[in-house]
Order: C-alpha cells, then structure tokens, then sequence
DNA sequence: ATATTTGTAGACTGATTAGTCAGTCTTGAT
DNA sequence: ATCAAGACTGACTAATCAGTCTACAAATAT
C-alpha cells in the first residue's frame, strides 16, 4: 500500500487510542513503518495530517452513504437508506467514526472552514428541504431538522457500540431507531 | 476566591480553546494567576486536574438540573424540567458544557471508571424505568432511550449554539423540541 | 512563644517533541 | 546509459513541557 496512505491509516489508529496531541509523530511513522521525515514529506504539518486523516475518514463515510441509493426511490426510502447506511458503515469502521466525533468535538474542527462544513452537509439539507416542501417532513428549520438527524444517528451509533448485539439484533435496532426518528421528523 | 477553584476555572476555559494537550500547565497556572509549583500543589499531576475539571462541571450541571423539581408532580412535567434545565445551563455554561461533551468524546474518558458512569446516570435511568413501567414511556430498553435523549439534548444545544437567537425564540425553540422528543418516546 | 503543618513561589531539569536537513535511493524519460 | 525529480531516510536541533525541589510565608496548634 501507499506510504502515504499508511501514514493516514496509522495516525488515525493512534490518534483515536492517545488523543491528537498525546500522540507523536516519530510513532505515528513508526506505526506506518516508514522514516520520520517521510511523514513530513507528505504532511508539511502535524495540524495538516490531523485535518487530513479527517477529511479522509468522512470522505468515505459520505461515499458509503450514498451506495445503493437511487433518485427514483420515495424520500422515505432514499432516506432511510442513508440513515442505515451511516449507521452500517459506523459499525464497521468504528475507529474512524470515532475519530469522526473526536475531531468534531475538539478545538480543530473550526479549523474546517464554514464553507467547507456547507458544501459537505449541502446533499443532506437538499434532500430535508424537499422533503418540506412536499410536506412529507414537518415544516421544521432544515438545519435543526438535520441536527437533529444526526444527534440521533450518534446516539443508536453509541448505543450500539455499548454491547455486543448480533448482526441480526442490530439490523432490528436500526430498523426501530429509524421509526422513531421517521416519526419525529414526519 | 479560591485558588484551587481559580485553577479549575482557568484551565477549563484554556482546555475548550485549545484542547488538552496543546494547554501546557504553566498556562493554566499563569491565567489562574498562581505560581506554577502551585498548581501541582493542589494536583498531583494534569490527568487529575483533567479529571477534576470534568468531575466538577458534570456536577454542577447534574445539580443545576433537579433544580424546582419535586417528586409530586407527573413524570412528564418531571421529565420536561430536566431537559430544560438542561439545555439551561448548557446556553449559559457554554465552556463548561463543551467541554464535557469533548472530554466524553476523547480517550481520556475512559479514564473514569465503569462504575462511577453507572452511578452518574442512575437518578435518570430510574425515572425512565418508572415512566416504562407505568406505560407513560414506550416500552424500549431504558439505555437506548436513555442514550437518545442524551443525543437530542446535544443537538439541540448545537443547534442552539449555530446561531444567535433571542431569549424568547430559544425558549420556544426547547419547547418545541421536547415535544419532538416526548411524541418519539411515549 | 514555639513548633508544625499547609500554602505559595519560581527557578530548574530530564525527557520529549515537531520539524529540518543533507544526502541516498528509485523511477521513468530521453 | 544518463539524468532529473521525486521518494525516502534517520540523525539532529531548538523549543517546550510536566513535574521537582528548595525556600520562604502564613496559618494553626501546642
């Protein structure tokens, strides 16, 4: 595999298990397997690896959300895709989900700029905003409508990662949490 | 005041700014105005005055939310006085209250132990169990539903935070998001 | 009054860290 | 075969940090 791509994978392992500052460097490159300075061949920075591991990790997250998922569907059903489909991929890659919520809840998420936090929710808040308008979802603002989304997506995530359930059980909780929120917002 | 408190007010507010690590303790000592021998006077090391100030915000937000609550009224009136209480002094403790959501959100979390969690949410679990028990609340395991009404809170709080909104319109905004989340779990 | 404990100070240290640098190796084009 | 450009290395450095230590001051006890 790329070295590049080694780094991003070993930094994102340490930093979910040490923290970003508890977390040098010298053993992110070592755990990547490479030389000190290849890690800063790549990253001029250790705040531009950190951003860059970030990017990374919801990069795929979005890009798994939208498999399997096509325009013709009922919003109901496009949206419940993503729903399972965040939730799918989260339990799959719990470190970078985690990572994920680290870095949003630490002092280096405002150094993503607004406009890029726009761009990457702007799919999402198209979607809600259709929904309004044909009055499948309440007339709620979007932005707290998609607060809401995710708070709630977060907190089935966390409830899943509490106990071991089986594929089974957490395929039945997915599907129950999605009710709820479907419920809530319609 | 207190120099002991002065050092947990300063290194909070310099945690929420710049993230644990990057907050070296000579600082914390400089803004809480003490020498900086003092501060591992009063803390043997930083993990324990990372954990002090977690310790001492989770409480007095604990505290601030059973505040004008007696136990004669309905679980719902109950229940909606925590929340709002809540979501309270989460717009008036902003610091205090990002920063609980960061240390949750960082390894050092697991730091505190099993039990002491468990103990923490007990009080609340309880009445959950209470409401499920006399069929006010949906019959849904106490954790998750506990767990979701966690998330809610923060998003809403987020939601809170995103923009300026006036007193009034906050307080109509926390009314009419417990509605949202009384209907999904009753 | 004296002794003891507790609070406070700030200079100091050993260890650690992000980032540099000078140079070697690899690759692919001519 | 030669060459240039980028990949890669690891020893090195200047700065920084958590925590220590010695000394003195204040409060409390005897």
């Amino acid at each position: 595999m790329d070295k590049k791509e080694e780094i991003l994978k070993a930094a994102l392992k340490l930093f979910v298990e040490f923290g970003f500052h508890a977390t040098p460097t010298s053993k992110i490159a070592q755990e990547a397997g490479v030389a000190n300075g290849t890690l800063f061949h790549y990253y001029k920075t250790k705040e531009e690896l950190i951003l860059a591991v970030y990017t990374d990790a919801k990069t795929r997250l979005t890009e798994y959300m939208y498999t399997n998922s096509s325009k013709d569907e009922s919003l109901e059903l496009v949206f419940k895709s993503l729903y399972t489909n965040s939730l799918e991929w989260a339990q799959n890659n719990k470190a970078d989900f985690y990572f994920i919520q680290q870095f949003s809840s630490s002092p280096f998420y405002s150094l993503i700029s607004t406009e890029e936090i726009k761009k990457q929710a702007k799919p999402h808040l198209d979607i809600l905003q259709q929904g309004i308008k044909t009055a499948v979802l309440k007339p709620l603002p979007v932005e707290l409508m998609y607060t809401l989304i995710n708070s709630h997506i977060a907190g089935i995530n966390q409830y899943l990662s509490s106990d071991e359930f089986s594929i089974q059980k957490q395929k039945k909780i997915i599907n129950e949490s999605f009710d709820l929120l479907w419920d809530m917002i319609t």
